[in-house]
DNA sequence: TTGCATTTCATGAATGATCGTTCATAGAAT
DNA sequence: ATTCTATGAACGATCATTCATGAAATGCAA
């Protein structure tokens, strides 16, 4: 199965542009690899077949496979954060907005990203048994968990709610986790009103002032 | 790294007695090995080290080593279910109490089997890239869902509740697939309280009448 | 029971396939 | 002319699997 014509495309000959050109290359063939065949099924073979490119230019621009999945991982995670980053900065300036932002926006992207999301479950999966993926997936963690927590504090301070901003945070981070586990092992049968309505019945469930019956807006 | 002796230890003699014995020490140790070094982990090399047994015995019990890990993944999931159905059926008769005993059993078991919990979550990510797991791993699908969509009806109707049973039922599944998720990470970080106060305040905030303030018993 | 033939099981060296990595070489950019 | 880049054949390690061999359990005759 060739997944990437060999013919010479186009590409900046240019010494420093060709440098990153390549990476870009090896990293999104990777991604698309794991998302296919599993984190154990990226071989260096599996990335030529994917890439198009000669056998020798992992170990030319990454010197070990180990180094390459570790830039994968840095990619997934700081893209993953600007993403949800910025669907925060998008949403009104109240707590109320900004939280069913992020929730949206990760019940929404279940839609339309899926090599991504399952590429980066495989690194979360991989960091069980291998600790030097850890930091990358604990720190965004950390991140986002500690956005949420913060969001959470702001309206139970607003609407004087008596759970604590852990539990809620917790609470809201497991239901996104779980949705996305139960997603990935069928992307076909996942449909984002559910998602939506599980997320939208919690929230309006602990905090019944600022979720509760209301119209959201966008 | 030897884990196992090699001496001839006590076993069966018998071959009925001695077929099944291996078969069970052989899935034992597979379970060892893909909770330390992940599904990809799993070598036949890395089985004999942790069996004790000889090289060929996966082939000769299991004809190929993807077969042993089909056993591997049944044993895992009849035994969760039947822990999991221990515990609703020492509960009280009533709703409450049996949806409670589903999810503290949940939450407690994650403090003292490590091994089976990994491994499942191993199987668990397998499943997306490999289909033929999937009918084993997927809650959704499997009886644990409906159990808990069941008991979520009952109380739904006994307290004129509004949620819907598809939403209260996913809700929890999600909270606890996510609470296993970040437990996996570091489960020397988890702590049974944490997991039970979520899971708690969701259904105080979902079904007030039965588990607001109440004082639970075991 | 004992002795022997038969059947089944347990073993680990050997096999071919695939893994990640190296490096001599050709080619292109500077 | 010099320096850097790209290539893919070759390498040793490890993978899952096979199978000839010896050992042990079993069935049967006495």
């Amino acid at each position: 199965m060739r997944l990437a014509t060999k013919q010479p495309v186009a590409r900046p000959r240019r010494r420093g542009e060709a440098k990153a050109y390549f990476r870009a290359k090896l990293i999104e063939a990777a991604i698309e690899a794991i998302a296919r065949h599993g984190f154990s099924g990226l071989s260096v073979s599996r990335l030529v077949e994917y890439s198009g490119l000669a056998r020798g230019m992992v170990n030319l621009h990454f010197h070990r496979k180990d180094k390459l999945l570790h830039e994968v991982l840095k990619h997934l995670a700081d893209s993953y954060r600007a993403s949800w980053q910025a669907a925060v900065a998008r949403a009104g300036g109240d707590a109320a907005s900004q939280l069913w932002a992020l929730i949206e926006h990760d019940v929404a992207r279940k839609a339309h990203d899926d090599r991504a999301l399952i590429a980066w479950l495989a690194f979360r999966q991989e960091a069980i048994t291998n600790p030097s993926y850890r930091p990358l997936c604990d720190t965004r963690e950390a991140a986002f968990f500690g956005t949420v927590k913060g969001l959470c504090a702001a309206l139970i301070k607003e609407g004087g709610y008596e759970i604590k901003p852990d539990v809620a945070a917790l609470g809201i981070t497991f239901l996104l986790e779980g949705l996305w586990l139960d997603w990935s092992l069928d992307p076909h049968r996942y449909r984002p009103k559910v998602g939506r309505a599980v997320c939208e019945a919690y929230l309006a469930a602990i905090f019944p002032k600022h979720f509760g019956k209301r119209q959201r807006s966008a």
